[in-house]
DNA sequence: CTTGAATGATACGGAACCGAAACGATATGG
DNA sequence: CCATATCGTTTCGGTTCCGTATCATTCAAG
């Protein structure tokens, strides 16, 4: 079910977010810890901070960084794997599923506003 | 002619633009910098410094700045309203028409690619 | 004119982030 | 064991951004 959407319709979703992001209607996060934390909860676990670095072809230290500042919003965790301690296994939170969710109902609820 | 779309889609069409910002296949725009220029670009003119502080409840500085940085990479300019020469018009730039069509196009042919 | 209001720009100290390099802790292979 | 590799973290200096306060310019009203 692919979704049917032209570039204009693409770019009014895309300024109601960083509208949203502006005016303080959602916890303030750069585009970084978005891609990660979107990454973390849209995709399969297991997730660690190598895995996610390749992934968004960063280095190591932004992760790092950014799970310092997400965890202390409780957004995710992080977990030694006991497997092999080397690794941390990055994890999902209650509160980063409800900024998650909210965050796509926010989107949903301002598109039905517009003329889009 | 509304869109269709769910919150899971919104949140797929997000990851992918974070997902562009950070691995740089787009110039960085910040948060407040992309509100700017999304609304400069689908939002009728004219636009001054005060209008976009007001839309976007931060202080004017922050528009400043922000300029500042867009105009130096040729996505905004600026001029001076003639007719009250303390208001400043920001007008759209080649550049920046095609950085935000650009935008608008790989959301489009990224979201083809998933099974969304 | 002169005064006051409005607009955008600037100054300043502080906070957050960045990239590169170096660091401990852990695992692996001989 | 011991040497090497891997993983995540920390440190460092530098850059960018922020919020508040202040500034120069311009307009408008008396």
């Amino acid at each position: 079910m692919p979704i049917e959407l032209k570039p204009l319709q693409a770019l009014t979703l895309l300024k109601i977010v960083a509208l949203a992001e502006v005016r303080d209607e959602m916890p303030d996060l750069t585009w970084r810890q978005m891609a990660i934390l979107l990454t973390i909860y849209l995709e399969p676990p297991p997730h660690t901070v190598r895995g996610l670095a390749a992934k968004l072809d960063v280095t190591k230290p932004v992760i790092t960084r950014a799970l310092d500042t997400m965890g202390a919003m409780e957004l995710v965790s992080r977990h030694r794997d006991e497997k092999d301690r080397r690794n941390v296994l990055i994890k999902r939170t209650v509160n980063g599923a409800l900024y998650v969710e909210r965050l796509g109902d926010l989107v949903i609820a301002k598109s039905r506003e517009l003329p889009i």
